[in-house]
RNA sequence: GUCCCCAUCGUCUAGCCCGGUCUAGGACUCCAGAUUUUCGAUCUGGCAACACGGGUUCAAAUCCCGUUGGGGACGCCA
């Protein structure tokens, strides 16, 4: 039962009342990271202790936008281990356990308070200015009383009785950290339906399940306190912590408040055509910097250096544009076949033609402008259907020389048979280059005809690469309307 | 309100632990130029910060204290 004194076992233990948070996705991130650095293991925890508001299809999409992070662990309620189960509302008997073992210690007590009891007390002390805690009324209550009350079915709650003084721990990102204990109050470990909360049933599972780091988000500060108190009294060696300074959102507040706001869940990433090599060489960077400096990096280069010395203490902002940009670098690192492929869902959702030779084209030809997938259809849409020109683009098509130069140009095309000699954007290009010498016609004056009689528009992709991704029909028969 | 945490360009950050090499480096954004075809693409260049006040020291972004600012926590939520 004895960790080995290197050993890393982590873990992520979100709870199933809601999609994966981006917030939560980068502590899932780094829970991954270190295990995966020290060669550890990751084990996923589902704190479904929330029994109205926790669900099994949440559960489900937590994992899957877990997977589609490329984030995968090794013990969990999917894959099973050894220390199964691994959903707390199935490990009941290992929260009774603990429980009445503080209790026949004396360092938990029954407590008889009703909660509106509670929640007036509590105002109270909010209003004389005090901080609203636990009274500790039903501790001194007699045990042997409390027990037999409790026998007759009086509901109560199971409270740990906080044993006063200054509680310390060594948070291997903050450094010595010292909390005031008289500051907390008696905490509940059981709930009056037997259900433990979520600092009893986490210190109990992670004793348990032996995990070494606890890599979590700095609002736990004052839990990681009533934490370490409950190791003390249980007697088990608590494990190392490290908090993590929140990610606030650009208008300064903690990101996971923004309910409801775009962006605020991985989900909306995957579903926008964001590659999940993006958000989390993204989210990587927030709080944490490479020791090279770089900030484009693969999981492989992230799983090598990441460690938590180099993670940041003062909140990061979730800054957008810079993951568009993140993103976009990503996107333009993938192979195009590849890219093309993971198109085609986004093509064909938005009701176009997703052939594969199609798709490439399309992807070659506007990769460069995007960020993510979800931003390819619209362009696509808008070369199958040019919308109506400018004033601006009309003027170009209005000079005498343009018309001139296009006809030629579709002449040309024309003349040449499509079936036995099949053109490409190059030829095209070169084709137009040819037309344009002998017309005396270069540089501007030449491309940019060519351009609006394409797409009907003052910028875009590369010539070549809009005729290849409309193919020579559309191509010749564009630059004849135009030329007319 | 009480307690705790944090503090380098607008944003993410390097540097801080082990003071001098920092006239503070990189990235995003923005601006300018370039690419004898455009651009939200690419390349090059530029703007822009050690919150403030006290100490300590020959010397402070780096150490200490205070102020201010920001954030978090104060549940039978996690």
């Amino acid at each position: 039962m004895r960790l080995e004194s290197n050993e890393h076992r982590l873990r992520f233990a979100p709870s199933p009342t809601g999609r994966l948070h981006v917030g939560s996705a980068r502590t899932a991130l780094y829970n991954w990271l270190l295990a995966r650095h020290h060669a550890g293991v990751l084990v996923l925890r589902i704190e479904d202790t929330d029994a109205e508001r926790s669900t099994r299809d949440l559960e489900e999409r937590l994992m899957a936008d877990l997977h589609w992070m490329g984030l995968e662990w090794d013990e969990g309620p999917d894959v099973g281990g050894p220390h199964a189960p691994y959903r707390q509302s199935e490990r009941a008997a290992v929260y009774a356990a603990r429980a009445r073992q503080l209790l026949e210690a004396g360092r938990a007590f029954r407590c008889f308070c009703s909660d509106e009891l509670l929640a007036t007390k509590r105002e109270a002390q909010r209003a004389a200015g005090e901080e609203p805690h636990y009274d500790g009324t039903c501790r001194r209550l007699d045990a042997g009383e409390a027990g037999r009350r409790a026998q007759s079915g009086e509901t109560h709650t199971i409270r740990f009785h906080v044993p006063g003084g200054v509680v310390r721990f060594d948070d291997l990102v903050r450094g010595p950290m010292e909390i005031d204990s008289a500051t907390l109050g008696d905490f509940v470990l059981l709930r009056s339906n037997g259900v433990p909360t979520y600092n009893f049933a986490c210190v109990a599972d992670d004793a348990e399940m032996q995990i070494s780091h606890v890599v979590r988000g700095d609002d736990h500060l004052y839990n990681t306190a009533r934490q370490v108190m409950l190791y003390a009294a249980l007697g088990i060696p608590a494990p190392q912590f490290a908090h993590l300074a929140l990610i606030l959102d650009e208008d300064r507040s903690k990101l996971s408040k923004r309910e409801g706001r775009e962006g605020t869940y991985a989900y909306e990433y995957r579903d926008a055509g964001f590659l999940p090599g993006a958000l989390v060489n993204f989210l990587a960077l927030l709080g944490w910097s490479s020791p090279s400096g770089d900030d484009i990096l693969d999981l492989e280069r992230l799983v090598q250096e990441f460690d938590l010395d180099r993670v940041s203490k003062s909140p990061a902002i979730f800054d957008a544009r810079k993951l568009r940009w993140m993103a976009g670098e990503h996107l333009r690192a993938q192979p195009l076949e590849a890219l093309a492929e993971r198109a085609r869902p986004f093509l064909r959702a938005a009701g176009l033609p997703d052939d594969p030779e199609r798709a490439a084209a399309w992807t070659a030809a506007f990769k460069d402008g995007i960020a993510c997938l979800g931003e390819l259809p619209p362009r696509v849409r808008e070369l199958l259907h040019p919308g109506p020109l400018d004033a601006e683009a009309a003027a170009v098509l209005g000079q005498e020389e343009a018309r001139r130069l296009l006809d030629t140009l579709a002449d040309r095309l024309e003349r040449v048979p499509g079936d036995t000699q099949p053109m490409d954007g190059a030829q095209f290009k070169r084709l137009l280059q040819e037309c344009g010498r002998e017309l005396g016609v270069r540089g501007k004056s030449l491309f940019m005809p060519a351009r609006v009689a394409l797409t009907g528009r003052l910028h875009g992709p590369e010539l070549a690469l809009l005729f290849d991704a409309m193919g020579r029909e559309t191509a010749t028969k564009r630059i004849r309307d135009a030329a007319r």
